[in-house]
DNA sequence: CTTTAGGGCTAGGGTTAA
DNA sequence: TTTAACCCTAGCCCTAAA
């Protein structure tokens, strides 16, 4: 077209790598209007940054880090090369809880046909966790400043509903009112994304069902990102 | 980010369209509380609503300059049939010539006892949003496999019924009705990711996905019964 | 308080120039 | 052919305004 393509230089390669430092991946407007950076990068958009880190990025083979907001502290992932100054860093402790292992035999008695039944268990939990599936405005919380201790309950009206018809107006308020009904439903959100998880494995093995994998990994990545499955 | 983005379905988007057609633009939130849409928009807030028309709508003026990827047997262009909301639009478009309606026991409208009734809906809608998960691959690929006498063709597609008794008022019994079937499922949330696990051992049984249908009309009998199979 | 309209931003795929 | 720079757009977020 009519653009020489622009080359990167040293001093805004360098810039990008700082701003990256100070601000995380991700904010590339930020970067670019810090006015630390700006005199660098003034010719270059947030776009352009952030193809420009990707191009980077290509070349420095890294540890993928996990998903971590901007946070306070800079991070240092997939930093291409130098940035010199990083943090110690918390750490956010990842909801990797190691749930405790199924110990529990007795519900095993009830499957007249293991196999069979056991898959359709598997479905069986997708097709509710589809049903019930909602999305909380959890947000950021670990917004760079201003600490939050007090965390407020995300989880959208569970209505005690108990015995009665329930009131909802719509198929959400009324899985919502279901999932009233069982008690401590992140804790079991949980437990259903590990139990996707393993059917997004097992579904692996089975090649020749895709499209299960492929809801199960829509599921997944449904709890992955922060939405809170919940099955009653 | 933890964001892997979600990405609409033909389904999600064609409820989006009658959901227009319906109630008008502008009205994302009662598109989005409409239990004849709900089952397909759950997953999706009334401003996604409003950001997808907005995208579906920029996509109409004209061919695309750009080389574009036309797809094969896709009828109409990406765009909203119409765009103001004033014209009538009595019928909403049939997306499916083929309405065949579920094949069991969910037809069965005429039963006023809440409960069993409410269980079909619950099937029907079970059998709706898998449907809507799955993606359903475009009939082209249906015929590849080979068809189950006993099975008929079940896909369901965006019912735009109206006249229909099904979903209205029903659908929030029948999420009552499962809530209650689920009630206790304290206790067995466990089971579930052991369930799956045990899964594995029968995923060697490439079985045809459209069992799916099949296996959730066993576990709802199951259900029908009492047992309660699983929650998580 | 809830909801909508509109602008802004990013991620990822795609395209072009070298 | 490969690669860096650039383009396009879906999806999502933020804010003001009703």
């Amino acid at each position: 077209m009519g653009n020489p393509k622009q080359k990167w230089t040293a001093e805004e390669e360098e810039a990008l790598r700082a701003g990256v430092a100070k601000h995380g991946t991700g904010k590339w407007k930020n970067i670019q209007r810090d006015p630390e950076f700006n005199p660098f990068l003034f010719s270059r958009s947030n776009i352009d940054l952030k193809d420009k880190w990707r191009n980077m990025s290509v070349s420095a083979p890294r540890e993928k880090s996990r998903t971590l907001k901007p946070k306070a502290g800079s991070d240092a992932p997939a930093v291409p090369l130098s940035t010199p100054q990083t943090s110690a860093l918390p750490a956010a402790v990842p909801i990797d809880a190691s749930a405790d292992p199924i110990t529990d035999e007795s519900a095993r008695s009830s499957a007249p046909k293991p196999g069979c039944n056991a898959k359709a268990v598997v479905h069986y939990i997708m097709i509710l966790q589809v049903q019930n599936c909602f999305k909380v405005k959890e947000d950021a919380s670990l917004g760079t400043k201003t600490p939050n201790p007090k965390q407020k309950d995300t989880r959208p009206k569970l209505l005690h509903s108990t015995n009665d018809v329930s009131p909802a107006d719509t198929v959400q308020e009324a899985a919502a009112a279901a999932a009233g009904q069982v008690a401590d439903a992140e804790n079991k959100s949980f437990v259903a994304a590990e139990a996707v998880k393993e059917a997004e494995r097992v579904s692996r093995m089975a090649e020749d069902t895709d499209s299960l994998l492929q809801l199960a990994k829509e599921i997944f990545e449904r709890c992955s990102r922060g939405e809170i499955v919940v099955v009653a």
